[in-house]
DNA sequence: CACCAGGTTGACC
DNA sequence: GGTCAACATGGT
């Protein structure tokens, strides 16, 4: 009973096998992506990726100083781009005056609280650019994990939930990463559109 | 045409 | 403390 999650992974490696998350090539387009992806589907966030990378923005300096309304034409296509540019802009600065190696290398708990004072960067995302960019072992919640959780009778919010995977699992990025990259090709497979029917998590 | 997407914020009880 | 509209484009 208490290996329910070990259970539950290896359901899903078995059914879609390894992900390899996060797809990017710098750490900083991890963190971009992780603003983008918010609400957004991740091909919508590609295609915006792209155009910042043509445009040579995908780094903290150019996006820093670039016009805002560049940022807004290359990440149309991700919605709320107003809101996304003006806190990708935001972001790089922070980023760029105090280094992002330098940010990144910090302690779990300092990293996360000063992504948390970022416009923008709720706990998911913090978590995400932590786990994916920094590479230090955090659990990343998100609406498909709280949603299956409450199929199988745990509830509770974001702290809840992550102290409930960070507890009963070891402790291992490659392992959070992939989890958290599985719950999520499931529950796009599974739990949008009200397909619960077919729900194969409840037969753990 | 309605509903949803790898959330977060600020306003208002 | 918790709840909720607003943010906006693109896919099904």
């Amino acid at each position: 009973m208490s290996d329910i999650l070990l259970d539950m992974y290896d359901l899903l490696l078995d059914r879609f096998g390894l992900q390899y998350w996060w797809p990017a090539e710098t750490e900083f387009e991890v963190v971009v992506g992780a603003i983008l992806t918010q609400q957004t589907r991740w091909e919508n966030v590609e295609r915006a990726i792209i155009n910042l990378k043509q445009r040579s923005l995908l780094s903290p300096a150019s996006l820093a100083q670039v016009e805002r309304g560049v940022i807004e034409g290359c990440i149309r296509c991700t919605g709320f781009y107003r809101q996304k540019a003006e806190r990708l802009q935001l972001l790089s600065r922070y980023f760029s005056e105090n280094g992002m190696d330098r940010i990144l290398g910090k302690p779990v708990s300092e990293l996360r609280e000063e992504l948390l004072s970022l416009k923008g960067v709720g706990p998911e995302t913090a978590d995400s650019i932590i786990l994916y960019a920094a590479h230090k072992p955090v659990f990343v919640i998100d609406a498909y994990t709280t949603r299956i959780c409450s199929c199988i009778g745990i509830d509770g919010g974001y702290d809840v939930l992550q102290r409930y995977f960070e507890d009963l699992l070891p402790e291992s990025v490659l392992l959070y990463q992939e989890f958290h990259a599985l719950i999520v090709m499931y529950g796009k497979e599974y739990c949008a559109r009200k397909r619960c029917d077919e729900c194969i998590i409840l037969t753990v």
